[in-house]
DNA sequence: AATAAGTTTCAAGCTAACTTGAGAGTCAAG
DNA sequence: CTTGACTCTCAAGTTAGCTTGAAACTTATT
């Protein structure tokens, strides 16, 4: 299977496809006499889970992390990469529900007609 | 009040404050006849305001949709960047909410032992 | 003056995940 | 053997919010 191939198949471009392996994260099986990319017919399969993975928070350079130096996906390296991500959306999440509430109180501020002060003093909330 | 004193009172760089004025945030009031920047006391008030709102999540590029031409504050203009952040701050939630919930159920998956599939099987959550 | 500290402008670098473009080579079909 | 569709590599561009560095100039103090 060529690059174009894979690329309809995964739903990604052939440029996309050549970043990934760049970023060590898939690499062809071999190449054919003039030089283009031939890749095994699991391939798809780890562009999906790189896929879903991205939809999950991961970073390319995370991603690369779940796999082990021989290409094997580990679950050990992904349980922990999976541990880390979920306190990082913990903390992320925090940040939001603060920024939320501290533009629910602004709002309130801004559309009190009653308060002429300039428009800056409505922001000293932190 | 030149850059370096402004820098000091606002806990910014003076690399940071010239950075702001190329994006039209604020302008020093005059030039030194060697051309220091001289800046207004009220220059610090324009950065706090600055610093509140990007702690809120606005962009540079937003908070400067806050001003008037006049380089006023409008509550108007502000109370609708207001709302817009808050929408955005919503759909992102969402988005962490979804993740995490799909993180949780991943983690208990590569968790069970008895599931001897390979690794990316784990990510079919999608 | 001389010196040190502060300031000026301008260009380039940083991260992330690709895209775009140039110029050239390859492959399959007719 | 020629055409058209693919593919190759390599370099540079994209966004955001600055930082870093170079080379020169200003200001205040001694």
């Amino acid at each position: 299977m060529k690059i174009g191939e894979l690329a309809r198949k995964t739903g990604l471009t052939p440029s996309a496809i050549r970043f990934y392996e760049e970023q060590g994260l898939l690499s062809p099986i071999s190449r054919t006499a003039g030089g283009y990319r031939e890749y095994a017919s699991n391939a798809a399969e780890r562009l999906y889970m790189i896929q879903a993975s991205k939809r999950l928070g991961f970073s390319l350079d995370i991603i690369r992390g779940m796999f082990t130096e021989s290409g094997q996906c580990s679950k050990t390296k992904t349980l922990a990469l999976t541990e880390i991500r979920l306190r990082e959306i913990e903390e992320q999440q925090a940040t939001l529900a603060q920024q939320h509430s501290d533009l629910l109180a602004l709002r309130v501020r801004l559309k009190d007609e009653s308060v002429s002060a300039p428009c800056r003093k409505n922001f000293a909330v932190n």
